[in-house]
DNA sequence: CTGTTACTTAAGCTGATGCTTAACTATCAA
DNA sequence: TTGATAGTTAAGCATCAGCTTAAGTAACAG
């Protein structure tokens, strides 16, 4: 398991690590905004909702589009799908052995009942 | 946003983030495990390990047991869920637009034919 | 052409993060 | 009791993340 990393998932949760960015997210599954519509709610500057934003859009989560002097954001919900296939696919391997594991419990008690196996 | 809170979503992805963290995770999918087990593949010192462990224990994605001088580690997929969640909610939310925004598109396409309505 | 709007760029500060080494404690085995 | 094993604690350090303010550019409105 050597660092030989995954990048892009290293992004996609460094960004989503932060309230503020995960805020922006949440605005944007409600459709694409302009920079100064994201920024309007939170209580910072613009240029570090923009940084955000760069954030955001390094990690491959978020497009934009500068159209005359409005830059307009949007999600990329393929992006956000292989962050959750990663938790999903982790998740879904430990609960399995989980499930394995209870079957051998159930056999071992089985088996300890000896004659048990009637009804 | 002064990080005034630091909430679960915020230190499960940030727990996440880190490459030697996703490893770790990996191999406890795979089933619990001791500390000197969990840092064996990894080209750091024990301690650094250690600290990436308390990092995943305090954001709820992994508990540990000492028993003797072993302390062995699990995963908490329940923990894992509450991150899949977010983001499965977001995608959700996002993708139901874009259909919304299909089936508007396909109607003024409908629309613009006029009498296109049969068949 | 002039002012306003909508960003963009740059520099700098502060605290958090990811390591390191060294020294320490507690358990187990002989 | 002695020594090895398994982990813990502490201090220090370099880099990075998240903000700020100040100043700059580029489009549009009158």
């Amino acid at each position: 398991m050597l660092n030989y990393q995954q990048q892009p998932l290293d992004l996609m949760f460094q960004a989503l690590a932060d309230p503020t960015r995960r805020g922006l997210i949440s605005r944007l599954s409600r459709g694409p905004a302009s920079v100064s519509e994201l920024a309007e709610p939170f209580d910072m500057s613009l240029p570090a909702v923009v940084q955000h934003l760069q954030v955001l859009e390094t990690s491959g989560l978020v497009t934009s589009e500068k159209v005359g002097r409005v830059r307009t954001c949007r999600l990329e919900p393929k992006a956000l799908m292989t962050a959750e296939d990663w938790i999903s696919s982790q998740r879904a391997s430990w609960e399995a052995r989980l499930d394995r594991l209870g079957e051998y419990l159930m056999e071992l008690q089985a088996g300890e009942k000896k004659r048990g196996r009637k009804k």
